[in-house]
DNA sequence: ACGCTAACTGTCCGATCGGTCAGAACCTGA
DNA sequence: TCAGGTTCTGACCGATCGGACAGTTAGCGT
């Protein structure tokens, strides 16, 4: 199911060009922010000049879509997974798990477009993913009546995307990836406990 | 000598100059950012020319710093206390509560560096955000252990501030603050729950 | 009335921005 | 060997960036 993110093809030791050029963006994207990057540093970090990089890609916007799109299809997937096992019990811990799993893979992409989403209206892959971002606050908080249960829905979700960003912020330790995800899982499964019982229940 | 550089008087219904390109800047820097942010956008949200911005304050990176200054001079007033009453299991409620309200009085403030902070380095009010942050989750976690406990701190506090500047991003609708604030003390005070207990038991 | 000073602005500067374009270098098949 | 296409680059463009600076305006003590 997890194919590779970037190039599947591309065997020998080099990756392709654009490949290069694609990663290299997407961490300065991540850690300067897209107003923040300028193509001349996208190229350097990447070895290319920066009319290289301009032939890869038509423009630095449609690069910033290039880098995050994939990242947004596979949310994409994620949430449609899920509306269509909105009520039971058990399709809640499998949507936390997927969402997880979605963010461990996609870091990089959920730090630019978490950060900026909206600072970076108007580029399409960027409201795409405020689209599909909204679509999952509405889609789940509908069932939400209390202020305490829409908010432990935020920081639940807000929080585990936050903690994996800001874990390559600051010094912390990586902890290993399967704790870490098990972890994870844990908790955001605790903090959306109260809702699933209310809706069992009642 | 003369006068304090930001006017705590001026009566009237017009505020200092100072106060409002700092307001503006704020602002700016919160939602585009401050690579993202111009002086002549500032300039012209506060309805001043740019070198008036660069008359009231010496550069972009002054005025960065005089945004978010108090933000930082308040987060470390609570830290400080926070330190002084380590051991006591009502003292970790106190702080809970400090550090949602100080949260919710600079939200801009804190969406600024939180978004931000590791790209700017460099500039002292930043320098001193990321210290004082990076002081409180070395003190906090310094008695965690496992990693669910340490990711469990981080997404109750990450989580807690994603909310609040996630909140103005989408089209959520704008809780009353009494019951936003009682929500979010709750939801966070459950998280850190088990680390209490652990450590009173154990 | 005068001069001093704080507040404010227009103009200019070098650097850098995103982007265009003509051509160099390279790889292929014929 | 050579033609044709792909990849890559340096030179260049207008616009905008942060900032410097001289000058204008307004307020105030004398």
């Amino acid at each position: 199911m997890t194919t590779s993110r970037i190039e599947p093809e591309a065997p020998s030791h080099r990756q392709s060009a654009s490949a290069e050029i694609l990663g290299a963006a997407l961490e300065q994207f991540a850690t300067a922010g897209f107003a923040g990057t300028s193509l001349q540093q996208i190229a350097d970090a990447a070895g290319y000049s920066k009319s290289s990089v301009l032939y890869h890609f038509t423009s630095k916007e449609a690069l910033l879509e290039a880098a995050i799109g994939p990242a947004v299809d596979r949310l994409e997937n994620v949430l449609s997974g899920l509306a269509r096992l909105r009520e039971s019990s058990e399709a809640r811990e499998l949507f936390v798990e997927e969402f997880i799993d979605f963010l461990l893979e996609y870091r990089l992409e959920v730090h630019t477009f978490i950060n900026q989403g909206q600072s970076l209206v108007g580029i399409p892959g960027i409201d795409r993913a405020n689209a599909v971002l909204g679509g999952l606050t509405s889609s789940f908080a509908a069932g939400l009546t209390t202020v305490e249960e829409k908010l432990r829905f935020g920081v639940a979700l807000g929080g585990a995307a936050y903690e994996l960003v800001a874990s390559m912020n600051f010094g912390d330790e990586e902890f290993p990836h399967e704790e870490r995800r098990s972890a994870l899982i844990t908790i955001v499964s605790e903090l959306l406990a109260p809702i699933q019982n209310r809706q069992t229940t009642a």
